[in-house]
DNA sequence: AAACTATTTTGACAGTGTCAAGATAAGCCT
DNA sequence: AGGCTTATCTTGACACTGTCAAAATAGTTT
């Protein structure tokens, strides 16, 4: 952590911001290590000596993506209703963070996602799954908490991820699919609790 | 449909099958259209008289591996049982594809997926749409075929997608993971079709 | 045979990631 | 204060990429 007032103060922070900038303004294809560099106004090289190559600064800018991530999902976890429908909520919310933010989640589960694993990036990864794994296991138990989780996650990552490709043919309010499509798990879940209560 | 005999031969196909095996060999990132070039051995500029750019290229591998995708779905189609637990295995086959194919996934459903729309992709994307939205109207009836076959193919895209990229922490077994993902949301189903039936 | 067209090559340009060497500035030590 | 060390940044270079324009080649047509 010391990377402070030198040169410029805080490049390495300066060029994730950066990056963040040109995902929104140019896209995904103009994140280039260059490019950051031009914005923060240093020279082409001067990202290397933070980031050892593009993928880090990627990695970087996933970390924080989830770290804003686990925050969206976090405003779900004040309401006081009942786990199963929490968890249904914590589903929309995931959709939309992922809606509100194309470029910055193809940053974090883009198939061309940083191979590289920071210290930084996998713990806010692991932040965000202790998130819905929680919500889970409140929702159906311990025992069920780890498919039902995989499949809650499965299930919105999915819906993000053909949604955001224009991968859902002749399909109108995507919204709306998503909302049936959680409550049609919603009854498995059900069902499936129901089933293990009856057996003890 | 003129590209036949000329100096090559055939050099769009031969380009595509060199694109698959460059996939294969040495990853997406190595997907180039200089490094296809390469492989056929021609100049690195010719491949542009067949594809105005990478991303048709890549729209054209794409393409094939729709195709070749329907085949895999269309095994589980003869298989005489329940429709319920045909679009299972379906589901099954369809996380079965991604994994054997990994890289070719990525191109069929990458986030960095090609905009450009060919006619031979959107009708392959279209025939492998038909093919899950069919089995889901068997098993859940037209009126919930729309939701269902949305709702299993985001789970298995997104369980596809995640466990190729490496976004599940904690976990052992994916495939067995995935069965019970696809056992809560049959019984979903089967909770929603009844009570659907029950109305009337 | 000659004209034409489809295909491919050659050469060029701007842009990229990444390395190596030099320049600059901050902190530290006596 | 003055010099040394180290972190930071710049400059310049190399190989690679996509893409374009012009030339060359080979097949088709007349």
């Amino acid at each position: 952590m010391s990377e402070k007032n030198y040169h410029h103060g805080d490049l390495r922070t300066a060029l994730v911001q950066a990056a963040r900038t040109i995902l929104e303004r140019d896209g995904l294809a103009a994140l280039t290590l260059r490019a950051c560099a031009r914005e923060v106004g240093v020279s082409h090289a001067a990202p290397l000596h933070h980031f050892r190559n593009l993928a880090e600064l990627l990695a970087a800018v996933a970390a924080v993506g989830f770290e804003e991530f686990v925050k969206a999902l976090d405003q779900c976890s004040d309401i006081q209703i009942e786990p199963l429908e929490r968890l249904v909520e914590m589903g929309i919310a995931y959709v939309a963070f992922a809606q509100a933010n194309p470029a910055l989640y193809r940053v974090m589960f883009g198939s061309d996602r940083p191979n590289v694993v920071t210290e930084q990036l996998s713990t806010a990864m692991r932040a965000a799954w202790e998130q819905l794994h929680g919500a889970s296991a409140r929702a159906a138990g311990d025992e069920r908490s780890l498919s039902v989780a995989t499949l809650v996650w499965s299930v919105v990552h999915g819906h993000a991820m053909l949604v955001a490709a224009q991968c859902m043919p002749p399909i109108g309010d995507t919204d709306e699919l998503l909302k049936q499509s959680l409550e049609i798990l919603a009854s498995g879940i059900r069902a499936v609790v129901a089933n293990n209560e009856a057996k003890f």
